[in-house]
DNA sequence: CTTGAAAGTGTGCATGC
DNA sequence: GCATGCACACTTTCAAG
């Protein structure tokens, strides 16, 4: 999985993280080379996917989404068949922003974003509907004190 | 906080978290409209803080990061000094992706990304004799099933 | 909103270091 | 490998209808 990267990569990598609108050029210059290597590299690195998308960030509450939810869940189930269901359920919804399977007594974590607190229980209701689930906690976010999308390199 | 925006403007967004890259002749071939009023909405839209930020997305696994925790903090601290200090730390340290004030009996949830175990000790061993923290569970996340930084509108 | 035009940028190639 | 220059098509940006 691990691709081989020197200071120059991860340098442009850097920059791109910080803004992804820059010029060849202005990239270049930040990172003290020229056009035409810089420009190779990013190639490479977006085929070898250590580039996966571009996008852009949107502000969450400007959009009414005023409610952000970390689920943690326990389950009894543990067949394929159950799995399969519970992960093309989170797949499906677009408010839920994050699904990690983990190690230890709880199961899941999700993040969910939605616009109100009964924005979230219909998720809930629904999801619980949908798959069976043995406990589940909810811890309400009061404030985002930091959001970064940029992995340290 | 909240930003009125219409169905054109909606869908723009969408474009935009799809692929970042586009040229305003695409975005504005997707949403059925033309050039200059995408142009003008997006330059609106920058303005007024609802898009927030262009970017690139990488691949943390590719990068050697192969560990992800959520951090769940307990505090016996609430004077505004220590959350200060808190803060600062939090803010400091690029493999904190995320952090949250929650309102609960669970005070912080962290989300970390560093390449191991043992780097997750570093940090935890750092953070601690830092500032005081009364109680902390660590969930090893085992597999991302899902993570997208596209909002639902 | 549409047209259109000027300035800037991405992409690729060719040269020599 | 890298820097530089060049070329063309595409894109952004913005003025005027």
């Amino acid at each position: 999985m691990s691709v081989r990267l020197d200071e120059l990569d991860r340098k442009i990598l850097a920059e791109l993280q910080r803004d992804g609108a820059q010029s060849l050029d202005e990239i270049a210059t930040q990172v003290g080379s020229s056009k035409t290597p810089v420009w190779n590299r990013i190639r490479k690195m977006k085929e070898s996917g250590v580039i996966r998308q571009q996008t852009v960030l949107l502000d969450a509450e400007a959009l009414g989404l005023e409610a952000c939810f970390f689920v943690l869940i326990r389950t009894s189930e543990h067949e394929k068949h159950w799995q399969d269901a519970f992960l093309r359920a989170l797949h499906e919804r677009p408010e839920v922003m994050e699904a990690h399977r983990l190690a230890g007594d709880i199961d899941y974590i999700l993040k969910v974003r939605v616009p109100n607190a009964r924005a979230y229980d219909v998720f809930y209701q629904a999801l619980i509907s949908e798959v069976k689930i043995h406990n589940v906690t909810a811890l309400l976010s009061m404030e985002e004190i930091k959001h970064t999308t940029m992995l340290p390199l």
